[in-house]
DNA sequence: ACAATTTCGGAAATCGTTTTCAGATTTCAT
DNA sequence: ATGAAATCTGAAAACGATTTCCGAAATTGT
C-alpha cells in the first residue's frame, strides 16, 4: 500500500528540492507565487502530512501540553479540563493528560514524564502541596506552568489561576448568622490543600468578626476520598454540641457529608442547615436543593489555557507578578436547603 | 546552564561510541559488562535522559495512546478513563486525551489528529455512530484502536468492550412488572447510540414478552444535552396516559428526568418509579435513593486498555472475533424508588 | 552595458536517537 | 598453531523534517 508520503515524494512529484517544498508549505517570505501553487499541489495529491516527531524533534516544540490532575473523575477538575482543552485545542495545542490518582507521592514522576516528552505547557492540578518534590519540579524546570486553585510556587514561568473562595465562604456564614445559626460546623478537605486554607480562614474570620467563638469539635478535615469524608463528617454530627448548620467546603466532601445526614437521620434544611462548596449536579437536584458556592468553571481552564498560550509566546518578555495570577469571582447561591430561620434556641436567655 | 546531556556527551564522557551507549542502555545482547557499567555511569552522572522525539522517530513509535471523547465532564466515561489510564500508565504509555464536545462532526478531524501525531493506539468513545466519518477513519486506519460500548466496525484491529445493558434492561422491565406496574416509560439518548438501542430493544422484547403492547406516547429519545432530556421527559410525562414507572437510559438522560419529575411534582417511589442505567452518586444519594443499573466502570476501561495493549503487542498475530470484542456484566441494584407495589388499577376489571 | 542588489533554488548540515554493517578481538576446537 | 565461530565495538546511514549557506538568476540603478 502506499506508505506514507514524505517531503521527498513531495519534492520529487513538484520537481522542486526539499527545502523548496518546506519554504513554501510553511510560508517562507522569497517564495515565488509558481512555485509555491506547484508545491501545495504536490502536497495535496500526495495527501502529504509533515511527519509529527521529524518536525517537532527539528523545531524542538512539540505544541503539546501537559495536564496533571489528582483525579479526572472529580467533576470539577472534569469540567475545568474541558475549558482549557477546548481554548488549547483550537490553537493547535493537543494535551497530554495524566493522572496521579490523589496521591501526591507520584506527582513527581508523572511531572517528569511530561517533561521527557517535551510538552510546551503544564496545567497542573494535583493535591501535592507546600513542601513536596512536584513543587521543587515546577520551581526549576524551564517549562511554562499554570497552577490551578494553588498557591503559586515562586518562579519566572509560573502563573496560577484562583477561584475567589473567601469571599463566598464570607458570605454564607453571615447568611446562616443571619438566620439564627451559632453553631455552624465546617468539614473541608487535607489542611494543606490552597482551596481548603482559603475556605477555613474566611470561615473563621467571619465567625470571628460576628463575635462567635470557634468551637473545635465542630471543625473537620477529610482526605479526598468520600469514605474519609464520611467517617469525618460523622464524627461532627456525634459532637457534644450538634451544629444547626454545617459548610462542606468541597463536591467529594459533600458525597460523604450527605451519607452522614442520612445515616444519623438527619433532615437538611430543617434539622441542619447545609451550604456546600462547588455548585453540582447533585446540589441542584437534590431534595432539598443544596446551597452551593458556584464558579464558572469553564471559563476557569479557558483563563488558564489563555495565560499558558502567554507565558509560552512571550518566551523572554518579563510578566510581573500581579499579571501571572488570577482571580476568579465565587457565587453562593442560597437555596432550600439553608434558606430558613432557626426558631429553636433564640439566645433568650 | 547544562544544556541536556545527549548520548554523543554520555559517549565522550564514558570514552565509547555512540552506538555503544546505545546498545548498553537498551541492554542488547553481546555487550561486555565492562562496557555497559561504564555506560551506566557515565549516563547516571550526566544525569542523561534520552530524546523522546528522537527516540520515537527513529522507532517509529511514540508509546501514546490517543484517546477520543465526547465529554470528559460526563462522569461515566471519566471514570472508565481513569481505570484506562491507570493501566496504560503502568505500561509506559502515556494518554493524548482529546474531547470532541459530543460533536459528532468533529470526531473525524480530532481522530486524524491523533494519527498525526502518531499514537500507537486509539480509545474511542465519542458520540458519532453508523455511516459517520469517523467510523470510515477507524475501518481505514491502521492504528489498533478500541471502541468503548459501541458496535465496532469492521476491521483486524479493531476491539470492543461493551457493557450487557440488555441483561439488567430486561431485569428491570420484569421487575417493575412484577411490582404492578403496566405503563412504563422509557427514556433514551440518540436512537443511533450503540447502548440506547441495546437497552430500547430489552425493554421492547420484555414488554413483550410480558405480553404488554408498546405505547409510542411513553418512549422517547434526547440528545446528550440536560435541556434536551428535561424536554423530552416533560413531553412524555404530559403525554395522555401518565407511565407508573419510568426507565432513564443514561446519566445525562437522569438529570434532565429528574428535573421535569420535580417540575411536574411527582414524587419518585411514590408517584412513579424509577429505574436509572449507570449508578452514580446522584443516584446513590437521591432521596429517595433511585435503582439503578450499576456496572464497574474502572474495569471496563482497565478492559480495553488490556485489549488495546494487546492488539498493538501482537501485530501480526490473527485474533478472532470473539476475542476482539469483549461484554462486561451489568447489575441491577434496586432500592427505594422503584421497589414498592404499585396498590392503584390492579387488574381487577 | 555593467555593477550592485535582490530574489530564489538546491545541496548539505542539523536535531538526537537507533540500527546496520563491517572490522576487530576473543574464544574454541582441532 | 591455526582456522572458524562467536563476541564485542565503532563508523556511518538511517528516521523526516527544518534551516543554513551559497551560488545562480533576475531585477534594479547608473
Amino acid at each position: 500500500m502506499s506508505q506514507k508520503a514524505t517531503i521527498h515524494d513531495v519534492a520529487h512529484q513538484a520537481r522542486v528540492s526539499v527545502s523548496s517544498v518546506s519554504r513554501a508549505l510553511n510560508n517562507y517570505p522569497h517564495v515565488s507565487e509558481a512555485l509555491k501553487t506547484r508545491v501545495v499541489a504536490a502536497a495535496a495529491q500526495l495527501d502529504y502530512q509533515p511527519d509529527f516527531l521529524a518536525h517537532s524533534l527539528r523545531r524542538g516544540e512539540t505544541n503539546s501540553i501537559g495536564f496533571l490532575v489528582g483525579s479526572i473523575a472529580n467533576p470539577v477538575i472534569s469540567t475545568i479540563y474541558e475549558g482549557a482543552a477546548e481554548a488549547l485545542a483550537t490553537n493547535g495545542y493537543a494535551v497530554t493528560l495524566v493522572s496521579s490518582r490523589n496521591q501526591a507521592d507520584l506527582d513527581g514522576s508523572f511531572l517528569r514524564l511530561l517533561e521527557s516528552r517535551q510538552v510546551s505547557g503544564l496545567i497542573v492540578s494535583s493535591a501535592a502541596e507546600s513542601p513536596a518534590p512536584s513543587r521543587r519540579f515546577i520551581q526549576e524546570t524551564n517549562i511554562p506552568t499554570v497552577m490551578l486553585d494553588r498557591e503559586p510556587v515562586a518562579g519566572e514561568r509560573v502563573f496560577a489561576v484562583q477561584s475567589d473562595h473567601a469571599s463566598s465562604i464570607r458570605e454564607a456564614v453571615f447568611h446562616l448568622i443571619a438566620n439564627g445559626h451559632r453553631h455552624i460546623g465546617f468539614i473541608g478537605g487535607p489542611r494543606g490543600f490552597y482551596p481548603t486554607r482559603q475556605r477555613f480562614r474566611a470561615y473563621q474570620e467571619a465567625l470571628h468578626e460576628a463575635g462567635i467563638a470557634l468551637r473545635g469539635e465542630l471543625i473537620r478535615f477529610a482526605s479526598f476520598t468520600e469514605a474519609d469524608a464520611f467517617a469525618e463528617a460523622l464524627l461532627l454530627l456525634r459532637s457534644r454540641t450538634l451544629p444547626s448548620a454545617l459548610i462542606v467546603a468541597g463536591n467529594i466532601i459533600l458525597i460523604g457529608a450527605l451519607q452522614a445526614l442520612q445515616n444519623r437521620q438527619l433532615r437538611v434544611g430543617r434539622d441542619i442547615a447545609l451550604v456546600a462548596c462547588d455548585d453540582i449536579h447533585l446540589t441542584q437536584l437534590y431534595q432539598p436543593p443544596v446551597s452551593a458556592i458556584r464558579r464558572d468553571l469553564n471559563l476557569l481552564g479557558k483563563t488558564a489555557a489563555r495565560l499558558l498560550l502567554q507565558g509560552i509566546q512571550r518566551d523572554a518578555l518579563y510578566v510581573n507578578r500581579g499579571d501571572r495570577v488570577i482571580t476568579l469571582p465565587t457565587q453562593l447561591v442560597i437555596r432550600e436547603s439553608s434558606d430558613y430561620l432557626l426558631e429553636a434556641a433564640m439566645p433568650a436567655g
